[in-house]
DNA sequence: CTTTGATTTGACCAAAAGGTCAAACTGACG
DNA sequence: CGTCAGTTTGACCTTTTGGTCAAATCAAAG
């Protein structure tokens, strides 16, 4: 393990490249099916180098988890109050699709995490994601109460836009099998759009 | 291994505790995660009693899995051509729904497998699926045509209902952390047929 | 109650995998 | 160009795990 004064240019280097290859590996092999080798080697160096600059597997993982959950959960942050309900609401579902269809890793591995009941980041959840959840819902049911949108649920109205969502990253090769040789990202904008103008334009 | 005549009322009983141990273990930890002794003592027999039963740890998975996909993908072939179009696919969504309340172990043993790139059943998926949702997808744009149902894009609305429905048991753990102590399958099929009653009535 | 096939298990094996360590190597700086 | 912190690696250790096997036990038919 390096000092702790500033990391040199070759560990700003290794760290990144270790960053990515173990999202590459735990987002296609969850954390069990992933070993340190694939990582290392997906990384350009040998098992003890990567040990050198992370002390276990655990440690990478939780790394490359909590650098996600960083930035996984802002586009919900964004949520603005003085925005147009309907619009800062399709802005959300939109943000969320271009994700989905952009870094496909970082959902799957966000997917693995919870699939399998979440042992690493459960806390998180009922804290941090509760309490977001909470306010933004808050928020909702205020444009609700006030006509802009239609009546619906909160809660599961998120629900729905982060299933419908991740949908296509997560079950991808699904999507694509079903699909065939159709661009599942051609129509799945539209789609949704279409389906949350429906959904919650008030009458 | 036994004799391949019919088997034994202990065979019976033993290979049924282990499908059942399996798909309780496999759907929590994934294939690579699971362990054939935790497997085994699951089902209450030692290791090398169980790999009397399964040649190996694959055996097993492709039994529990091929036994899953059987039943999976029966709702939608239900969907009947001569029914009443918003009551077809409602009742198929609210099928569903039930089955992500009643069998989430099967859900999240099919949503493991299918993030992690689908190894064992892509081949199904592009055959046996691709063909069943192909022809329900024909029978829903006839339905659109006819104008019994708003039009949508009908692959994405078929993914829409196994996105939404299979949430609530594949992300069992965070739906609940955010709601805390309300039951998700209080308001959910309120929400998701609302949802779909919304997208799909035609104006 | 004996026989025979079915079932169960303790002991064991080999491979895989996480992790350690001392020694070798490298590169930047005085 | 010599030094030394920073980096890399081959060899090795230990635990876990999938799987084997011969011997012991059981169950049911005769």
């Amino acid at each position: 393990m390096p000092k702790d004064r500033a990391p040199t240019r070759i560990q700003l280097k290794n760290r990144a490249a270790i960053l990515d290859a173990a999202l590459d590996v735990f987002s296609a092999q969850g954390f069990r099916g992933a070993t340190v080798d694939q990582i290392a080697s997906a990384a350009g160096l040998s098992k003890p180098n990567l040990l050198y600059y992370f002390p276990s597997k655990e440690a990478i993982h939780d790394a490359v988890l909590s650098q996600l959950l960083a930035t996984w959960l802002d586009p919900l942050r964004a949520l603005d109050p003085d925005g147009d309900p309907l619009e800062e609401i399709l802005g959300y579902v939109r943000h969320k699709l271009e994700m989905s269809r952009d870094f496909p890793r970082e959902s799957r591995l966000f997917a693995n995490e919870i699939v399998q009941g979440a042992p690493r980041i459960h806390e998180v959840l009922s804290t941090d994601l509760k309490v977001l959840v909470d306010e933004k819902t808050k928020l909702i049911e205020s444009w609700i109460a006030a006509g802009k949108l239609a009546r619906v649920h909160p809660y599961h109205l998120v629900f729905s836009i982060w299933s419908l969502t991740q949908h296509y990253a997560d079950f991808d090769v699904q999507v694509r099998a079903v699909l065939g040789d159709e661009d599942p990202f051609a129509a799945a904008p539209d789609f949704v759009e279409t389906l949350y103008r429906r959904l919650l334009t008030p009458r």
